[in-house]
DNA sequence: CCAATGTATTTTGGATCCAATATTGAATGT
DNA sequence: ACATTCAATATTGGATCCAAAATACATTGG
């Protein structure tokens, strides 16, 4: 039934060589998160914490830490004497995300756009240039991680640091999906030239034509993720 | 020292006779919450694990959950090995948690309004009712609640769950600033004659109308709220 | 055969104990 | 007197163990 392998394989393994956070707690959220997002915990299991703990090497107590702190995010649910379960995104749910993210990355779009400074500009741009190095290099992950310090040094410059790691947190519920999108070459190709886009706005300091450039730039997004989510509720 | 008593009374004394949930963790939550909103524990304070253990009669483990939960509201902050602190709401944190609940609940009473159910209606008479109830009998507490109740069944009706889920987390991180504006007559009285209003709109479906007169009611405490945030920051 | 009931097993919830880290305070040297 | 180092203490982090609850399973009666 379960693994007959013993100690640590399955999610472990692949940590790539990543410094270890200074405790197990935050080690095993890393773990899980991205458990979650790469599909290896899939939506809808229960998570069962003995045989996770001990595939983690760690002990139950770090890792239901973890847990809550991603239910706080709504990438699991928990219900009491029946444990924690990966969130089930359905498309109605999906579209919600999006429909928050469209309120409230507008208003930090705007507010970003007034007084965005040439250091936040460098910034966005050296994201770019990451996005577009791992777009070439065909590395579906890496752009994924430069896709989003792209976006979030934009909203960063908002200086509304709440709101940000709100965003934060609807970036994270959705990550599962949103890697499939750039799985295609031709989304990649146009990701780029909609960051190009909207960096030009930017260096105008054109608000307005920033949050519609980026509003579209979503728009894509969601709707091509729409389009592939049935086939993996 | 621990309870050689069965089972858990202790501190519970004072939960004003509400029962008692299922798991520790669950109650630990609760009393996290009355004791940071009522200012029992106040901004900026370390919370020392053992000792609000102990006087919550349950062990550090629940204790710790309930903290990570919170910590995911925003309500507490944590630093590894240094341990969790009562968040410390500055007026410009005050602000923008106001910023974003405008933002957001314009969305959601603009899609409630529109599919208002006469079941959600009386639902939301009943719960004015009782804040006019507590508000004769000068109760703050009850009043609050009931108010939270009123504004609740509003966003519910937008059929938006994350949405409420995530305005609610923000109603809790200024809950205990909130209740110093119910402690004025003046603006118990105002609360009232906005909420009547409002009411009147959501009768005719008068979407528009609801969120311009909801967004004005928000606008009114908040004012008054900054007016005295500077004597207990 | 099916439903109901009681029992065994699994799984989560929580308490206690020990380890790791941070903080405090005293002693020491300059 | 001041800064620095090192020991003592307090506090958090985590592992293990036990209790409580839920689930699975078998047994019995209809």
């Amino acid at each position: 039934m379960t693994t007959p392998e013993g100690p640590a394989r399955g999610v472990t393994a692949e940590s790539g060589g990543r410094r270890r956070p200074p405790t197990a707690q935050q080690f095993v959220l890393g773990e899980l998160r991205r458990a979650i997002t790469t599909g290896r915990l899939r939506p809808g299991d229960p998570i069962r914490q003995e045989a996770l703990a001990e595939e983690l090497d760690v002990s139950r107590v770090p890792l239901r830490e973890a847990l809550k702190t991603l239910q706080g995010e709504g990438l699991v649910t928990y219900q009491a004497h029946r444990g924690y379960f990966v969130e089930r995104l359905s498309l109605d749910d999906l579209r919600e995300v999006y429909l928050i993210r469209e309120i409230l990355e507008a208003e930090a779009v705007r507010r970003a756009a007034g007084r965005f400074t040439d250091e936040a500009l460098r910034e966005a741009e050296r994201a770019q240039a990451e996005v577009e190095e791992a777009a070439a290099a065909g590395d579906v992950l890496a752009m994924a991680a430069a896709n989003r310090r792209f976006h979030m040094t934009i909203f960063e410059a908002s200086g509304l640091p709440r709101m940000v790691r709100m965003i934060r947190t609807l970036w994270d519920s959705t990550d599962a999906y949103r890697s499939v999108y750039y799985g295609e070459p031709a989304n990649r190709e146009r990701v780029i030239e909609e960051h190009r886009a909207a960096l030009d706005l930017l260096r105008r300091r054109d608000a307005e034509g920033t949050v519609r450039a980026l509003a579209a730039h979503r728009a894509h997004a969601v709707t091509a993720i729409e389009g592939v989510l049935p086939d993996a509720p």
